[in-house]
DNA sequence: TTCATACTTGGAAGGGCTTCCACGAAATAG
DNA sequence: CTATTTCGTGGAAGCCCTTCCAAGTATGAA
């Protein structure tokens, strides 16, 4: 039924061992024997069977991506630069996409037991020292991006002072009532920009007033719980949850995400309010339509943050490379038109 | 090294076979065996091996989902209904993105020959007799999105009648000189909205001007050889291509997506132009961002897409549901801004 | 009590590959 | 021309499961 390599060996009457050497480029193996083989290879149209491969060799040619909710532009960018580097060096990429927080930990150990991937690479996501230390126990190459482990390869990006930078970029125009609109906490880069934040105005003794600050954690419906709050709607309940305070509003707000911005501009469009004379916003990402929107926010250069963590990662199951990578990438503020700074 | 069904076999003290049942929930197994193993396979932390199981069961609860090139937020929300569906059903998605469209039928070949996947879902490609016919014969289940073949799943979506709504709108509203931004003519859905746009032109009797039909085959450089032209970057040349008739330009232009658009409406701006007023615009796909950018387009339901295909596949690949699905979703015109008609 | 029937269970075979060991042939050295 | 090394090759064993067959045990009927 299925082509095997006994149908190869026979056919080309010689070994097994022979094919399964031509197979894999073995260099002991004589010209003229492998062009034998390889004819024969070719007429049957065989090709290996990667499960038997995979389960013969321990290994399988593929890596895992964890990602949080499979939505948000942010990481479409980022698997783009994956995908590309990762194929090109002839891998399969699975996905995995973590709704709640809590599975997380439920995927790592079925990666690590199952074994149906060389490497993986996490995104925006926390691990516990636990399962870092049994990733490494157990050999799997991981790379953590947009994120941070001690023990591990970690790409990450200056989310605090991106944060800084923003939020002093709106001190500097002159506000001094200001919000914050935030992802989940249980997200990595949203609390280091929290922290930015706050420090922004630490530095310019504003007292931050947690009335304006909100994050998705506080949403009690569910739709907000079963992600990490950088999206559209959560951006626009924020918003509007902050209207609520009428004359008493924030004059800027310093928005966590782009996409969520998209949504708090709404929100502010819907209540007559115009941006930036009443409001002004800077966001963070950079995404593609940031730019269309005359959105300031902060660039961070998602694809080459993609290909160096599969490059790396792919370095590491091949055993090119072992050392330990530590990269941060730096952002940038890009000031368009939501800020109010081209006004003055 | 690893744990396997031996060890848990001699820890339970029972044979390989009943462990194995255990762990498929075989019926006849009595309650009280079952319950020893499974305590031994708690206490072992045990994980059978996905390699092992898909050589002998010949099944790898694996999906593989092939898509032109890994751009373009069209495959992003569909993508985000597939992965949904699939994971809930406790499938792995592996991604195939494909950037020449000659590399297509590779993948094909591999996917059958490997047996990685115990389904596969196609998007907007075609698929030749010859391996449509392969894919039935090796019963690998199939499903099309946004292409058609008559012996496969198929969920398509009204491309013609979109793109001549999109296009008698425009002429509704009094052009008379029409262009039309595509993308790659290797690409299904850009060939049939070519027809819908011709023959809207010719219900109303006006001769179709070809230099103003630009699809990005056209376009010599790899850049746009490289996959299927429905990119930002291409929008933007072909645009920049119309505009240099100057006075001669069309008045109005349907483009054959919306991220094409997003370039194409930066040249115009490029140019001074404005839009409406002197050039009018109609997309094509509703993407997230076409409200922002108060473009006219043409919506289609890209998530519920992307949920029924997965729906389907599964389906197909558990035996429940065996008979031949062809849906066709409809398409709906969106007006917005970018046409002009609010200007009335 | 005995025989037939139904449950449980153990374990060999098999799935397709890699890899290691062994062996004969060819090449080199003495 | 023989002794030694190298090269090329065949094929068994092993990777970890599932599944089928055979056998053992319990149950019920006669």
């Amino acid at each position: 039924m299925q082509i095997t390599i006994y149908d190869v060996a026979k056919k080309a009457d010689v070994g097994i061992g022979t094919v399964s050497r031509v197979l894999n480029n073995s260099p002991q193996i004589s010209p003229k024997t492998r062009e034998k083989v390889r004819k024969v290879i070719r007429e049957l149209n065989y090709q290996p069977s990667i499960m038997a491969r995979g389960l013969a060799r321990k290994c399988t040619n593929t890596v895992a991506c964890i990602l949080p909710s499979f939505t948000g532009y942010f990481y479409f960018e980022l698997l783009n630069g994956i995908q590309k580097v990762i194929s090109k060096k002839g891998y399969d990429l699975i996905l995995y996409s973590v709704d709640l927080f809590e599975k997380k930990e439920e995927i790592f150990k079925r990666i690590i037991r199952e074994r149906r991937v060389d490497g993986v690479l996490v995104i925006s996501m926390t691990i516990s020292d636990t399962y870092a230390h049994k990733f490494i126990q157990s050999k799997l190459p991981l790379a953590l991006i947009d994120s941070f482990h001690k023990d591990l390869d970690s790409i990450i990006i200056e989310n605090k002072e991106g944060a800084l930078a923003a939020t002093r970029h709106l001190i500097k125009l002159g506000h001094k009532k200001l919000g914050m609109i935030n992802g989940s906490l249980n997200s990595v880069p949203a609390k280091i920009r929290l922290d930015g934040f706050k420090q922004a105005l630490a530095e310019s003794h504003i007292e931050p007033d947690e009335r304006f600050i909100i994050n998705t954690n506080g949403f009690s419906n569910s739709e907000f719980k079963h992600n990490d709050g950088f999206n559209k709607a959560a951006g626009y309940k924020a918003m509007k949850t902050i209207l609520e305070f009428e004359d008493d509003c924030p004059t800027a707000i310093f928005i966590s995400s782009d996409i969520q911005a998209l949504g708090a501009i709404r929100a502010i469009r819907e209540e007559g309010l115009r941006i930036p004379n009443d409001i002004a916003i800077v966001g963070f990402d950079d995404i593609e339509l940031a730019e269309y929107l005359g959105l300031t926010t902060i660039h961070q250069p998602m694809f080459e943050m993609g290909t160096l963590a599969a490059n790396r990662l792919t370095e590491k199951i091949s055993g090119t490379n072992s050392k330990k990578l530590k990269k941060i990438f730096s952002t940038e503020l890009v000031v368009r038109e939501t800020c109010g700074a081209k006004l003055k």
